[in-house]
DNA sequence: TATTGTTATACTCTATAACTATA
DNA sequence: TATAGTTATAGAGTATAACAATA
C-alpha cells in the first residue's frame, strides 16, 4: 500500500461524496464548510507530510533502516567538524544539549564516533569519527544521495534550488 | 537563545576557522574538504529543519502546547468529514492506524471527539467532535491561523503558493 | 480471506529539571 | 555565575506483530 498516493484521491472523493456513516445529523450537516480544505493550504500541513513521506524512504534507502536523519547529520557534522563539542552539534541541529547525549550515546556505542576531553577546557567532550565511523560515513553519504535523488528528480534544477532557498527562509526565521 | 537564527552564524563561523579543539590531526587534515556544506543542500535536512522551527512555534501559539500538530489534523479533518473511520484518517494523515488509535484515545479522554459504532458496517468507528471538540476547533483554527501566519509572511502570495506546490508534490511522490 | 480496530511492545525524538565538573 | 555534559523523567510519535470482531 502506498498511502501518499492515495491523499488527493481521498480529498477528491470526500468533495465528490461526503461521507454517508455520520452519526450525529446535527454535526454532518454543520460541516462541509469552507473547513474541509484547510489543512492542504498550511505550510505546516505540508511540511509535516513531506517530512514524512523523506522520514520513510531516508529507513528505507539508508543504512537499511539502522540510522536516523538526525544521526546522518550527527556523523556528517562531526566529518566535516572534527573536535567539535556536544553543545556545538546542539546548536546546529536545533536540538536540546540534553537530548544529544543519548544520540551521541548510540553513536559511541557502534564504534563509529568517539569522545575525547578537550585538555583546553576540561568541560569540553571532542567528537571524533572512529575509522569505522569514516568508513560507514562513506556508505552512508552514497546511500544517502541516492535517496536525495529520489526526490530532487521531482524538481527541475531551478525549482530544487527555489525550494531549499524558501525552506531556508523559514527555518532561520525567528518568529 | 534562538539556536535556529545562529545556524547561518555558525556556518560562517566553521567555514573562517575550523575548529582549533580537534584531538586527532589525522582526522582534522582529513576533514574540510567537499563535506563541510552538504548538509545544507539536501532536501531532507532543509526540511527536517523547517519542520522543528515550525513544530515549536505551533507548540508555543497554539492550545498552549497541550495539541500538537498530528492532533490538530485529526480534530480538523473530523470537522470536515464527521463520521470520519478511524482508518480513513490514518490513510489521510499517512500514520498506522494502531498509532491512531492512542491519538483518538487522547482527543476522547479530552472530550472532544467522540467514536460511535457504524450500524452499516459494525467493524467501524465513526469520529464526530462533540459540541466541546467544535468549540476548541474554532480556538484551535485561531491560533493555528496565527501560527500559519507568521511564517507566511516570509514569503510573497506567490512564493507561499509555490512552496506549497513543490511541498505538495514531494509528499504526493511514491519513491 | 480481508478489513477495522485494538492491545502489547519497543524505539526514537524531544523537552525540562536537577545535578557534576569545570571555567 | 555561567557553561558543558550528564542523568532522570516524561510524553509524543511511530512501527510491527498478533488478536477479535465483522464483512
Amino acid at each position: 500500500m502506498t498511502p501518499a498516493a492515495q491523499i488527493d484521491d481521498v480529498y477528491a472523493m470526500k468533495r465528490k461524496s461526503p461521507p454517508k456513516k455520520s452519526l450525529t445529523r446535527k454535526a454532518a450537516s454543520r460541516a462541509a464548510s469552507i473547513d474541509a480544505d484547510i489543512l492542504p493550504t498550511l505550510l505546516g500541513y505540508n511540511i509535516r507530510r513531506a517530512q514524512i513521506v523523506l522520514w520513510r524512504d531516508f529507513a528505507r534507502t539508508v543504512a537499511d533502516g539502522e540510522i536516523r536523519p538526525g544521526m546522518f547529520s550527527a556523523i556528517a557534522l562531526v566529518k566535516a567538524n572534527p573536535g567539535i563539542a556536544q553543545v556545538e552539534l546542539s546548536t546546529e541541529l536545533a536540538i536540546d544539549k540534553a537530548s544529544m547525549v543519548g544520540l551521541i550515546d548510540r553513536l559511541e556505542d557502534a564504534g563509529w564516533i568517539v569522545r575525547t576531553r578537550s585538555q583546553e577546557d576540561r568541560r569540553r567532550q571532542g567528537l571524533t569519527l572512529t575509522p569505522a565511523g569514516e568508513k560507514m560515513y562513506r556508505t552512508l553519504k552514497r546511500e544517502m544521495l541516492e535517496h536525495e535523488q529520489k526526490f530532487a528528480a521531482l524538481y527541475s534544477e531551478s525549482e530544487r534550488k527555489q525550494l531549499v532557498t524558501l525552506l531556508r527562509r523559514l527555518h532561520d526565521a525567528q518568529p
